[in-house]
DNA sequence: AAATCGTAGTTGTCTATACAACTTGTGTCA
DNA sequence: TGACACAAGTTGTATAGACAACTACGATTT
């Protein structure tokens, strides 16, 4: 990440810049040792804490494998690690200098049927917000979001005007985020995701799953669905 | 990530975990100040390198923002990030208990048209493998996968035996990979790939196009279809 | 031959110190 | 009032040294 950098770069980096040259080169292959930090610090003239870093963010790049006791070795890259990373769609669509706009289809409190509540982990059959709201870009819809929000988590949801503040927003703010698991999927939209969505029921879209912890709480979980046509995920990864 | 140790954790991690619990639950809010390296010195009686490690790592994980001459900030969370993977795929149905096998449908050399020349930084009209194959888990077709390779960056492609070794598997061995980008969307299969998938043709499909780049050269574009109703993607945020 | 021990080499962590680079606010001077 | 200089506080980097924890390997003993 440093390595496009136009000044001189710190003598950590100058240490990593030869690693990964030498990996990405594959004059070192997956398995092969990397010099240890005795023989790294004697040949950069540094000292061992600056090698010692250097090799410490190599492994968290996922470069280099360090055993205790052993010593270094290239990582074995037989898979693609990309972060991807899931934003507002707010933003997303502002930054494309486009606008956003949101239809709001429901915005209620119910009661929760027994597998929501399980999956929520709430009391049988408590209280629950749910929202359905038409995302647009430049006014066209790009995503459905279907959602189910936890009221121990963010007991005033619901007073959100959410043409002004996305409930991903809202949740960000209210209910600190400590986890979250989600599953990417392909499938055909319901008859009424097709008409809000406005496009035909045979029409495969992305559609994304989301579960949101906060703290002790299950805060939310959504079901995103996305028009195929109008919208993927695009990540990169560099080495 | 260590805060699930049953041992004690290094000081470094100490520091972190006592971060950590404060951004995690709500009693830090984004953008509020961190307390300086100089006071978590004094607080946990322990040198400034081993909080500015801690401060450093956190930086790392998204979780602080660290400004110089300034201090140390809790990051504006309104983003989940979180590591895409993306596996040998032959791997990936061995560790779930399942047979993996290949048909194997074209692996040729061809002349590349001059889109795909442009597309691989070929010379016009340059020659170009191009594999198709079908993976199967368990007998049943998960991935279509239609792939041209740049010569330049994998000579022996073609040598290759793809019942027994995976394109991918062939490639990060031969050709060490410095950058790849992908995109990953929703759309119907042309008839042809339906029919190779055993699926309808009205059946939603994940669709990932990669491109990867090794050294001065690309060195493979591949498009892989996954039925909808077989494969999703799957990941998970901590905090 | 098998089990044990010891040692050299490696990484993991931590300290105390130092200087550089940058930000921010305050005070001075024009 | 505005421009500038300065000082205090903060992070960024780097050093030399130290001890702990672990691994691998050879030598010794059983």
């Amino acid at each position: 990440m440093a390595s496009t950098s136009s000044t001189v770069l710190p003598a950590y980096g100058r240490v990593k810049a030869f690693i990964k040259k030498r990996i990405s080169a594959g004059t070192w292959k997956p398995g092969d040792p990397v010099p240890s930090e005795s023989v790294l610090m004697v040949q950069f003239a540094v000292s061992r804490m600056t090698v010692n870093r250097a090799l410490r963010e190599l492994m968290g790049e996922g470069l280099v494998t360090r055993v205790q006791g052993s010593g270094s070795f290239v990582a074995e890259l037989h898979r693609i690690s990309s972060t991807l990373t899931i934003r507002d769609i707010h933003e997303e669509v502002v930054e494309r200098g486009h606008v956003h706009t949101v239809r709001v289809l429901l915005a209620v409190a119910e009661n929760a049927g027994v597998d929501l509540a399980q999956a929520l982990g709430l009391s049988i059959d408590g209280r629950v917000f749910h929202t359905q709201l038409i995302h647009l870009e430049n006014g066209v819809p790009i995503q459905y979001e279907d959602r189910y929000v936890n009221p121990a988590a963010a007991p005033h949801y619901l007073e959100t005007d959410f043409t002004q503040i996305t409930p991903t927003h809202h949740l960000l703010e209210e209910a600190p985020l400590t986890e979250a698991s989600y599953s990417i999927e392909a499938c055909l939209p319901s008859a009424l995701e097709a008409r809000h969505l406005e496009i035909s029921v045979g029409e495969a879209c992305l559609v994304m799953m989301r579960r949101t912890v906060s703290g002790a709480n299950i805060a939310s979980v959504v079901r995103l669905v996305y028009p195929g046509s109008r919208y993927s995920f695009a990540g990169k990864f560099q080495a």
